[in-house]
DNA sequence: CAGGATCCAGGCCGATACTG
DNA sequence: CAGTATCGGCCTGGATCCTG
């Protein structure tokens, strides 16, 4: 509903407090939305699984972000009733094209990880 | 803290906790440095352009926003001897390359809110 | 005008214990 | 195995006051 408005919110200002595009950078925002989404890449996993690829992260976040990410629609959760219990996650589509964005910037941050780091050092050197 | 060494960490898994992608991804996960790149996009600003350009970011976050930038060499800060003060910042040759990854992740949020929203509202809907 | 310094509430997140 | 529930520390970030 609140997405049918002008294409002002296109070339407009994504500046504005109520911009939704906010809302989705908050998701990207935090470190484990991106790393699972990375982790789930070449296929499903299961929850334990996720959480040995992922190091450091808690069983706390990694079950928050997974909900998280199935509420939007980005992760499929499917329970396997078995004893043990099996759950798996994969990426939905719309998951998946989560994909080429969040490469671009890891691509970014390999490349200019250099720079950066001899930037800092220079900053930090200086006064 | 500060690693930068092995280049195995290049290829290797962004999951690990010492992987130095992390701490590009933390940049650019807080939404002010995101928003501070966008807005200096057209051009170079003042501080106080800024914090009236960008809704709702506090002084203290987007002073704090623009040392990182300026520490990572991603914005030039240029201060010119007045009274009183004029201060401009323009992004750095390193910074305007930010611009296509932030782009498409920007791109993305937007074709894809709608089914995000639905996807949200089915998911508290149901339970 | 451009920021530094400080106080403080709220949340984020880890650690821990318990369940089906 | 795959979680839920709860407590508590810490750090983020806003509000406020002050400076050159």
């Amino acid at each position: 509903m609140v997405t049918t408005q002008s294409d002002s919110v296109l070339h407009g200002s994504p500046y504005r407090a109520d911009c939704p595009t906010r809302h989705i950078l908050d998701r990207i925002g935090d470190r484990w939305t991106v790393l699972v989404v990375g982790a789930l890449w070449d296929g499903s996993a299961r929850f334990s699984e996720l959480r040995r690829r992922i190091e450091g992260v808690s069983q706390k976040m990694l079950t928050q972000t997974l909900r998280g990410l199935e509420r939007d629609g980005l992760v499929r959760r499917t329970v396997h009733p078995q004893v043990p219990v099996r759950v798996e996650y994969t990426l939905t589509e719309a998951g998946r094209t989560l994909r080429a964005p969040l490469r671009a910037l890891e691509e970014w941050s390999i490349a200019h990880l250099g720079d950066v780091t001899a930037s800092q050092e220079a900053y930090d050197r200086a006064d």
